[in-house]
RNA sequence: GCCCGAGUGGCGGAAUUGGUAGACGCGCACGACUCAAAAUCGUGUAUCGAAAGAUGUGUGGGUUCGAUUCCCACCUCGGGCACCA
């Protein structure tokens, strides 16, 4: 063979053209093999172009389908766009060409740039979804939807973005803007189609444990769908002393607290308002409240930092089911209409919202849940008791109880029998610190702690009051001499206290129920002590933890977790909620499916015959938004009126469109069978190539493509479309590559890098390598051209290789450590692969590849093992060097290397001997060896007489094949 | 605030049923080839130290013969949710 120098240019057009020509990458549809989906989520084609970052999932696919292929499976490897929607449609109405026209060329370009990479996509099932043909599958899906019941119309108020001039979808914003261009949302009422994609929550929920998905994919599911269990509750209401026909019902998550409710608040939208108009006294308040929250955008309204704002219906009380209280009734902006009920019961003591409100409107605060640390158990002894914060406000310094070995404790202790609790806490303190001059006594928590007592060894519960004393003065009486034996009066600070506690972890007996009490010293010591105010007030916070029951009448002593089953049944019903709304589906904007229904004066919603779809997008001469609310489509008057299908009267064609996101839910089904003109996808097909093995996108579409595609497939699944619940086994995001400045590839930034130009200046295969090498697949990672070079010299290597190795055709003789190498690397880059570990495969067979290179010897069949496993992710270079060795066959359908399990066995390693954890001599060992003849081997050596000389050695662990730890 | 995930050389990163930390690559230094340069090849490259040796995987504790890996607390960064009752 002649040594050719490596010409990447040459080599890589000539087997694309090679490629094209044969169908290298056609699908095949093997009988009694095995098959494999390997799915990319298509591109929507922008106008600027792709830039290296792009192109990084594409390749790991790339990688894992010729594996599959390589390894037997049939396997499916489509490419489309996802062409719909409006950065389309912007970019058209910006360089003034037909959206079609503009996706036309974006594709071109688009192709041109991917082909160049070599991937192999099978682009006889190309697909857009803005082909008539396509689109028809959508319209028809969304017919079933509406015959079902899940497509309904509503007119509730939606989230409008003023720029795009078009209603948006929850999933659409992105911090209470706009996700594409970052304006403000409004919220508007208007006319729009909304699927119930409510309805297949608890399904998408549950169905996400048996995904192979990325854990945070599925944390953000889980988050988006916002499940939550609780109860609802009906308060009564009264006005006049007379109960009022109209009921308030209130959702809460926590039953257990019932009994603190001390008002409800009404979402200022809550139609029982004007509802109760007559009963109100100062209906023009409550008004301008309305017309106040109205204008304010949905970004002021959640500002959770903002002062609370209300208005008390006055006139109306509402009553708690559980005691039968009166208490006052609000309306309030804090409370978000589409959430549960829209209505709240509030617990100021225990709810940092109802606290932050109570206290601006002076509102009752009662506490109806106490702190409890520790675990319940068996047979506990009940002690009441309680401890005191003692605060100095001229020191700023915490009275302790000082052990003598440096712990401080809190004055604490029993009640005496008919003594009430504080008085018996204030003795306490008094008796054992000496301590009396006090200013101020204040009750701040009651708390219950499990501990074992290990002196008597009994299990106890103590209920314990806390309470804040604060000095006037620090003199002192007479001690009580018993306890002064172990304890002195002492001063700590708040940090001293808190650091102490943190750096001990103390957790036997009566140390466990101070623990607890510690943890009321650290909250009292939170308090914030008001210095400016004369009244020397304490300002304390919503304890929001569950804990044990107080003031609940039967349910007082009860668990949190007990008595939310128990209040729930006795006053309420259970009631389950959600974050997740339905799928707003309409839009005001030309470029998209139209909504194919009818609109009759006498019949109302008419879908539009099966057999009529496509409803096609007509063309326009003007496609920019109305302004009006309503679809540029509006306009089009021939295209708008029709007869009614089902009277034939003259009636209106819907002018909304679907979002973006509609042909995206369902595109992969498509692939599957693109052609047919009678079915969304032919059952036989489905069945074979459902579902997609994997799918490798950004975590971008965690919540919103990935949402809606498994919500409209578990609809196909329902209408018995599809024969799997869902349709993404495994999923693989994949990072971004950033500019070498670490910020987005931007045209805005000037840091954007062309693969077209990397692909002509470097090869495609040297961008493959050096994109899967760069780091994990999953990851996020800036562009360094100058490491590329390091992936350019390793295919390199690999050329200039095949010139040695033809070299020794004729020898015969085997390099076993070489071949026990390539072996071990067979098997490495086969578990890599499955795996998408790119970058460690890569980085095994560079070892290969230098060992090779130093070796005076490879054989032309370890070779070849060498090229076939680099094969899938530099397919033109191998191709190349697989016909120059004369094989006439494409190595892409060449078999997948196996390795041989007899060929890595391993009969000598390297042992490590550590002497007390440190590593201090490292010896070559048989594999076969037993304990003692290693130990034998070991105490043998000088290196480590010198360690051991004069000591005993106590123990010694051995790890077979590893090492040999010696204790002295 | 709540829920996830991650912190390792000059840089990208490797190694976790607890067993030699830093594979592979980039960069850098020196050497070979060359009139010279580039390319290529070779050697070295965690820190401190002349060396022996010591230290070292965000910080502080703990378990263990042995911890990047397990446990507790904290710090920093990234992501999701957020007035969601």
């Amino acid at each position: 063979m002649k040594t050719g120098k490596y010409d990447h240019q040459k080599i890589e057009k000539k087997w694309q053209k090679e490629w094209a020509k044969t169908k290298r990458y056609k699908t095949t549809e093997k009988k009694g093999k095995k098959k494999c989906y390997v799915l990319d989520m298509f591109p929507y084609p922008s106008g600027e172009g792709l830039h290296v970052g792009h192109p990084r999932g594409y390749i790991g696919t790339d990688i894992y389908s010729r594996f599959k292929k390589m390894q037997g499976y049939n396997v499916l490897h489509p490419m489309g766009w996802d062409a719909f929607g409006l950065p389309a449609e912007q970019y058209a109405i910006k360089h003034k060409v037909h959206p079609e026209i503009a996706v036309k060329k974006n594709v071109k370009r688009y192709k041109e740039q991917l082909s160049i990479i070599g991937f192999n996509y099978d682009w006889e099932r190309e697909l857009s979804t803005t082909d008539p043909a396509f689109y028809k599958w959508t319209q028809w899906t969304f017919l079933k939807m509406l015959e079902k019941g899940l497509a309904y119309q509503s007119y509730e108020p939606i989230n409008w973005c003023p720029s795009c001039q078009t209603g948006l979808a929850n999933e659409d914003l992105e911090g209470g803007k706009c996700e594409r261009c970052g304006s403000d949302v409004e919220q508007k009422p208007m006319r729009q189609w909304v699927l119930k994609i409510t309805n297949y929550a608890d399904r998408m929920l549950a169905d996400l444990d048996g995904l192979d998905w990325p854990h945070s994919v599925k944390e953000s599911q889980k988050n988006w769908i916002g499940r939550s269990e609780g109860a609802e509750f009906e308060f009564k209401l009264v006005a006049h002393s007379k109960e009022l026909e109209q009921a308030l019902t209130v959702f809460t998550t926590r039953a257990d607290t019932l009994f603190g409710v001390t008002y409800v608040v009404l979402a200022p939208e809550h139609e029982l308002i004007v509802q109760l108009q007559s009963s109100i006294q100062n209906w023009t308040d409550v008004q301008n409240y309305i017309t106040e929250v109205k204008n304010k955008t949905e970004i002021e309204r959640t500002d959770a930092t903002k002062e609370k704002t209300g208005v008390e219906l006055k006139g109306i009380t509402a009553v708690n089911p559980a005691n039968g209280e009166a208490v006052p009734v609000w309306i309030a902006d804090y409370v978000l209409h589409h959430y549960g009920t829209g209505a709240v019961m509030a617990v100021p003591a225990h709810d940092e919202r109802d606290f932050a409100f109570a206290k601006k409107f002076g509102l009752v605060i009662k506490k109806v849940v106490a702190r409890e640390t520790g675990i319940k158990k068996e047979n506990e002894e009940f002690r009441n008791g309680g401890a005191a914060v003692v605060f100095d406000p001229i020191s700023q310094k915490y009275a302790v109880a000082l052990h003598t070995d440096g712990k401080p404790l809190l004055f604490a202790g029993g009640v005496d029998a008919g003594e009430h609790v504080h008085d018996g806490i204030v003795r306490e303190v008094k008796e054992e610190s000496g301590l009396y001059d006090f200013k101020h006594v204040e009750w701040i928590e009651t708390s219950h702690a499990h501990y074992f007592n290990t002196a008597k060894k009994v299990n106890r519960v103590a209920r314990a009051e806390c309470l804040l004393i604060i000095l006037n003065s620090t003199k002192t009486k007479s001690i009580n001499l018993e306890e002064h034996e172990k304890f002195t009066l002492g001063w700590m600070s708040a940090d001293e206290i808190k650091s102490w506690w943190l750096s001990h972890n103390e957790e036997d007996g009566f140390l466990h129920y101070i623990r607890f009490l510690d943890e009321s010293v650290a909250r009292a010591i939170e308090l914030e002590y008001d210095k400016t105010s004369d009244a020397r007030k304490f300002i304390s916070t919503a304890f929001t933890d569950h804990g044990i029951l107080e003031n609940s009448g039967e349910f007082t002593g009860s668990t949190s977790t007990e008595a939310r089953e128990k209040i729930t049944k006795a006053f309420g019903k259970k009631k389950v909620t959600y974050k997740l709304k339905d799928w707003v589906f309409s839009r005001q904007r030309y470029w998209g499916e139209p909504i194919p229904v009818i609109h009759c004066l006498a019949c109302g919603v008419v879908p539009v015959p099966e057999k009529e779809l496509p409803v096609l997008l007509p063309k326009v001469k003007s496609y920019e938004p109305s302004g009006t609310g309503e679809s540029p489509l509006a306009t089009i008057d021939k295209w708008v009126n029709v007869k009614c299908p089902k009277c034939k009267s003259p009636a209106k064609r819907e002018t909304n469109t679907m979002p973006q996101w509609a042909g995206s839910s369902w595109y992969y089904l498509r692939y599957i069978d693109p052609k047919n003109k009678k079915a969304l996808v032919d059952k036989k097909k489905e069945k074979y190539w459902s579902p997609v093995d994997m799918y490798v996108g950004g975590t971008e579409h965690a919540t919103r493509h990935l949402i809606y595609a498994r919500f409209w497939h578990k609809f196909l699944y329902d209408i018995k479309v599809v024969h799997r619940l869902e349709p993404f086994m495994r999923l693989q995001n994949q990072g971004m590559i950033l500019a070498s400045d670490g910020r987005k590839m931007s045209k805005r930034w000037g840091n954007v890098i062309n693969p077209d130009d990397i692909v002509k200046n470097y090869g495609a295969d040297t961008l493959r390598v050096y994109e899967m090498f760069m780091g994990p697949f999953d990851q996020s990672i800036a562009w360094n051209t100058d490491s590329i070079m390091g992936a350019r010299r390793f295919i390199e290597k690999v050329w200039r290789l095949q010139y040695n190795v033809s070299k020794n055709k004729k020898q015969k003789t085997k390099n076993t450590e070489l071949e026990k190498l390539l072996h071990k690397t067979i098997k490495k880059v086969t578990e890599d692969i499955e795996t998408m570990q790119f970058n460690t495969a890569i980085s095994s067979m560079m070892i290969v590849v230098n060992e090779m290179e130093k070796a005076d010897e490879v054989t032309v069949s370890d070779f070849k093992l060498c090229i076939q496993l680099l094969a899938p992710f530099a397919p033109h270079v191998t191709e190349a060097i697989w016909s120059n060795l004369g094989n006439k066959k494409s190595i892409h359908i060449s078999e997948w290397p196996t390795f041989d399990k007899k060929k890595i066995v391993d009969t000598v390693f390297t042992l490590v001997v550590q002497i007390n954890g440190k590593v201090r001599a490292e010896m070559t060992v048989s594999i076969d060896a037993t304990e003692e003849e290693v130990k034998q081997l070991v105490f043998a050596d000088p290196r480590i007489e010198q360690w051991t000389k004069g000591k005993e050695v106590q123990k010694t662990f051995y790890v077979k094949g590893k090492l040999l730890s010696i204790v002295l």
